[in-house]
DNA sequence: GTAGATGCAAAGTGTTTGCACGTCC
DNA sequence: GGACGTGCAAACACTTTGCATCTAC
């Protein structure tokens, strides 16, 4: 997955979109992007604010990144349609990379005891959901699913 | 649906929930289920705070409820499980009651324009959920989805 | 050189808590 | 009459904003 990709990574789709939409870089911003880039799933603003602070342990050059840039750039990015907000019913809004391959897609499992996260996907859930928008008295641009439960470590 | 029911009500059920759990009757919880028993759809800690103290225009002899009872009580009915809470991606937590009759479950809708809220069901999805529900690492007990987009005012 | 980006700290906003008083049982 | 319930206001935690500085272009 590291010989010249056919398809941009999400960090380089989202300096373009910035790029185009009149945006400067800056260093924040990058290794914002960079972070986000390459998570999986959604982390909360905090964990973005402590991860971007620890990177590069050692002999790093690497500014510590404000929280009031962690938010704007965020919501920036929100607003590009680059990053989407994740509610899990915990106490803070999580956020995570918007996809334009649809095999990233999914949806958040919470362990409703321990707090954990963790992504699933499911065609027949996507089936669902793509023949209901078209029922339902609003043009549906967006879905979020959660489900609440104990996970695996919490039940046993 | 009004001639001796015989499914009592949230409220009635709520109550006894209540009671069975060892606590006592107050004004503000009364006035509290007897709102939410009312709703048909999610509300706000503020909608509800305002509702409880604009009711009984009139002679209303009904004190005003404090905002720190609201929330106290909200917290405690949705650990009975008989209130749950809803997050629409908007600033404030909505919560609802939570009904034990299957035809009363559903999910929502979110005008991202002017932020209405309205409640919609599925058959399919929920088909969708429950065998999904299976299939994951986690022991599933409760589902929240939310349907983003433009409702038909505001597409209009 | 200028508009945009960032850090810091103060201000907001929704929610929670401490404490004294009131009320149900 | 004792414990739970409630109101008030202060405390909190997360998020946003104002402003001065710095930087990319």
């Amino acid at each position: 997955m590291t010989a010249n990709a056919p398809t941009e990574s999400w960090a380089e789709r989202a300096e373009e979109t910035l790029a185009a939409a009149g945006h400067r870089r800056g260093g924040a911003r990058r290794a914002l992007l960079e972070l986000l880039g390459a998570q999986e799933c959604a982390l909360t603003a905090q964990e973005i604010e402590d991860a971007l602070r620890g990177r590069g342990g050692r002999g790093s050059d690497r500014r510590v990144v404000s929280r009031a840039s962690v938010y704007r750039i965020l919501d920036e990015l929100e607003g590009l349609g680059l990053v989407q907000r994740v509610e899990t019913g915990q106490a803070m809004v999580r956020y995570e990379r918007v996809c334009e391959h649809a095999e990233h897609h999914h949806h958040h499992l919470v362990c409703d005891e321990c707090g954990v996260v963790m992504p699933f996907s499911d065609p027949g859930l996507e089936r669902a959901i793509a023949t209901l928008s078209e029922r339902v008295p609003l043009a549906v641009s967006e879905h979020e699913i959660v489900l609440h439960g104990s996970c695996r470590d919490c039940a046993a």
